[in-house]
Parts: C-alpha cells; structure tokens; sequence
RNA sequence: GCCCCCAUCGUCUAGCGGCCGAGGACACCACCCUUUCAAGGUGGCGGCACGGGUUCGAAUCCCGUUGGGGGUGCCA
C-alpha cells in the first residue's frame, strides 16, 4: 500500500511506445533503476498505451530491449512487468464514477471550441469551472471533470523540497474524454494506486501535474507518493531534447556503436556526480552511492563529446578478446576475423565507437586499396617519393618480412633521401593503404603479406609515372 | 499572459557559513612521447549572473533583478 513506511519502495517507469526509447527516458529508468536495487524495492515497467492513435506492438519490444540493453530486465526479481495501461481501462473508469459519484468529479457538455470561446471574450485561460454547479449527468459528449477545490497543495519533492500550489491556477482538468476514454492524468494516478507504487521519479515536465494528481490520490482516499522529478536533458540550444531537432533515440546510439556501460555511466554522471575525482565509475559504485536527492536541479545538457569521450574510455578499457567481440556485428562479411583479430589492438586506442573500427583497417580486406586523392598528391608531391618507393620496392622483396625488419629498412631508405622516417612512410603508407593516416604502419604490412605490399607499392610506382592528366 | 522550476569555468559537475586566493571531468591550447593518427604524460586557458541584505565571516542563507527552462490539450 503506498504509503504504508513498512512496504517495501515500488518505483515505476511509464513510457507511451513512440517507436524508439528516448535518451532522457534512458535516464530516468536508470535513475529508478538504481534506487530500486539499492533499497531492495521493485522496478516496475508499464506502458502507457492509452492514446490509441500511436501504438503498436513492436514498439512495446523495442522498449523492453532497449531497457535490457542498458541492464534493465526482467533476468533481475528487481524488475516487474511489463503492465500495460489499456488493460487496465476499465478501473479506470470505475474510479472516475466513483470520483463522480462522491461529488470529487462533475459532467460538463461544453466543447472544446466553446471552453475557448469563453476563455477569449472573459480574457482568462483555461476551463471558467462552467459546469461545476449545474449538475449534469453523465452521457455522450459530456467529459467528466475533477472539481479542484480551494486551497493549496504542497508537492514534497526530493529533489525540489516543497512546492506550493495555489488551486486557483489550476483549472478543473479532464478525467474522463467525451467517448468515455480515460485521460492520462486519471490513468496514471490510478494505476500508481493499483500497483502500490510508493516513489515517483520522473522528468521535470511532469511537475506541473502533481498538484493535480495529488489532489486525486487524495480524492481517491490515498496518501502521495514520494515525488522527485529530475531536471530535463537539453540540447546546445537549451531546449527540451526533441526528436524532431535532436539525436534523442537510444538504439540510434548503440547501432552507432556506443557501449552500452558508456551509455549508462554518462546518463547517470549527467545532473549527479560520483564521489571522487572521476566520473568514470562502474555500476556497482553507482548503485551504491547514488542519492536522488543530490542530483542537480537545472537542466542538463545531453553532451554528444563527453559521451563520445566516456565510450572512448570503456572501449579501451575492454580486453581485446572482447573488443573483437564487440565489433562484430559492424564488420563486413568478407573481413577475415583472424586477421582482424590481429591489428585489433592497434585500432582499439584509434576508435570512439565500434562502428568506426573496420573502416580504419579496410586495406587489409580490399584487393586494391581506395585510395584518397588528397592524401595521394600529399604524400606523393615531394620529388623524393618516386625514388624513396622504388627503393622500398627493391629492398622489400628481399626482406625478411616482419615489422621490424621493415621499419629498418624504410629508415635507411629515408635516410638515403634525406627524410627521417615520419616523412618517408608517408608515400608507403599513401600507396598501400590509401591514406595518410592509419594504424601503425609496419605492422601493417607484416599483416598484409610481402606480394600484396609489392604489388600495391609497384602500381603506385607506375601511377605516378603516369603523365599528369591534363585538366 | 498565467503557474512552476532553475542559475559555480564553453559543457557536466564538487562545494551544504570559515578547509575556496573555488576542486575534478569533457572540450580547447601548448609541450613531451612518437613510424602517421590515436592513446598516454605534463602544463595552460577558463567560472561563483547582478544588486541588496543576514553574519565576525557567504559560492554557500534571505529578498529582489536579470537570464534560462518547463507547463498551460477531450496528448502522454
């Protein structure tokens, strides 16, 4: 029972399926999902279906998986559900009768046209309370409304303290629509009833309706919930992230090659800190140290960079077997896994995400290397180049082929031209993998194998005999 | 318009009346290391929005101003 001190604390998320899971929503699940652990209470899931206009099974999965890829799932007793709003449609409506029939509740026949009409020619917002007092019975294209009662309502919130509401700024909402269909404020309450949940934690936008859905816990002959609302995630522009502006989709993050544990930690470390000097700190930790009431009160900027830089970190920080691992699903069908396997180390520090990874070694894959014709005319401008290649091709076919021997030789080569190494691997590096920049290239080649190096530095060769094509 | 929330480096934050001439992280800059690029190391730049109080003492408490944000649906 919600508010019984000896029950155990029942926290919830409520998303409405839209399709795709919503960083900020990320957030507030994780926020949830912490304090649930820690305090041994219940994570409860339930969806929000009520607006029939969107919703369709498939979204219900994709929240459910993107919930488990954040850790969150059912694998943990800490988790219940998913419960599903519309299933519950009919206590919805019971409470509302019962709310109508105890005078909490009255009908009102005006459209939505005609509350605006008398909202414009009184000069004042919102519902005038017009059918407060004339006492209509129920019937079809009558909405059912709460009659706010004077006063004030203190919402204590754990992040916020206590914020007071005057009810003369709040107008007497919409329980029940014209059709009989329960409105999300009603369900909501009823619901969090039904299902004992005793904290509340949610996004800031949601504070304006707790004075309200207080009034009906109350009305329902209920105490509230522990509210605590967390401040909203913008972007660069301080605006509420939208999905129509911003990059707001979870699964957009982690196809893109985010780790997950990345993810986590820098949704949790954005509005609340971790004891210490770093923000880099494993579950556990947070799990253990985080405090609803210590996370910030002002908006939080949803900082791609940082998270850049924290999945940076974790993708370091895992050991190679599993970087390999990782990166799987982002490597074309024709990279063989055994060699990939081998540069692995050497990309694993170059890389933010895991789906960068196969783009920076595609040379070893290809038969011909792409290459870049900006990096070509720089590397291969220097007059040196063609002589310093025709030598790497002279003393490479004799080398004994392994990263070091290579490097020595290049060495003396560039010494022979007067370059330092720095300069002279540029046009080698240029002619086999197409790029100025890469993984250490010594061991590149030792991977790529002494006939495949020769073959693509002598096509090199030949292309910068090549007379200059004429514009 | 009305209601509500918020305010420490560009960003995320530590700070809960003296330990703060404000600490860390990301970003940025410089240097070191170096086979390119990264990674790593060292150093640097940079902030308590403003004005009044309270107090021996304020980034920390109070009030106001300014500036942001959220809400204001028969959406959730």
């Amino acid at each position: 029972m919600a508010g019984d001190p000896q029950a155990i604390p029942r926290y919830r998320i409520a998303p409405s399926p839209t399709g795709f899971f919503h960083v900020g929503g990320a957030r507030t699940a994780l926020f949830n999902w912490a304090l649930a652990r820690r305090e041994g209470g219940r994570f409860v899931l339930r969806i929000e279906d009520t607006d029939q206009a969107r919703d369709r099974p498939q979204w219900t999965t994709g929240i459910i998986e993107a919930l488990a890829w954040l850790g969150i799932s059912s694998d943990d007793p800490t988790f219940e559900g998913p419960y599903f709003q519309s299933a519950n449609a009919a206590a919805h409506v019971a409470a509302a009768e019962r709310l109508f029939a105890a005078g909490h509740a009255y009908y009102c026949d005006l459209t939505p046209e005609q509350v605006q009409e008398r909202s414009t020619s009184s000069g004042r917002p919102g519902y005038d309370g017009y059918s407060r007092e004339r006492d209509l019975a129920p019937g079809p294209g009558r909405v059912l409304r709460f009659r706010v009662p004077d006063g004030t309502t203190i919402v204590r919130d754990r992040i916020r303290g206590d914020v007071t509401f005057e009810h003369a700024a709040i107008e007497d909402f919409v329980l029940l629509r014209g059709n009989g269909r329960p409105m999300f404020l009603l369900a909501n309450v009823v619901d969090d009833i039904e299902m004992g949940i005793t904290h509340v934690v949610r996004g800031e936008e949601h504070l304006p309706n707790a004075p309200k859905q207080q009034l009906m816990w109350s009305a329902l002959g209920h105490g509230p919930p522990m509210w605590a609302h967390v401040p909203v995630l913008v972007n660069e522009q301080r605006k509420k992230l939208s999905k129509r502006r911003d990059k707001v989709a979870l699964e957009q993050y982690r196809d893109e090659g985010f780790l997950a544990a990345a993810m986590v930690n820098y949704l949790m470390t954005l509005g609340w800190a971790p004891a210490g000097d770093t923000e880099i700190v494993p579950w556990a930790q947070i799990e253990e140290e985080f405090r609803i009431e210590d996370v910030t009160h002002s908006p939080g900027y949803f900082d791609v960079k940082k998270l850049a830089a924290f999945n940076g970190e974790y993708v370091r920080a895992l050991p190679v077997d599993e970087f390999v691992d990782a990166c799987r699903p982002w490597l074309p069908a024709h990279y063989d896994l055994d060699t990939f396997t081998a540069i692995a180390p050497l990309v694993q520090t170059r890389v933010v995400t895991l789906a960068e990874a196969p783009g920076l070694v595609d040379f070893l894959f290809l038969d011909e290397p792409q290459i870049d014709e900006a990096a070509w005319s720089k590397a291969m401008g220097p007059e040196w180049a063609g002589p310093l290649l025709d030598a790497a091709i002279d003393a490479y076919g004799a080398a004994s082929w392994d990263t070091d021997t290579l490097k020595v030789e290049l060495e003396r080569i560039g010494a022979e031209h007067g370059q330092k190494l720095g300069k002279a691997q540029a046009p080698v590096r240029v002619a086999v993998t197409g790029r100025t920049v890469g993984p250490p290239l010594f061991e590149s080649l030792e991977l790529l194998g002494r006939e495949r190096t020769l073959g693509r530095l002598r096509a090199a060769r030949a292309k910068l005999a090549e007379p200059a094509p004429m514009p």
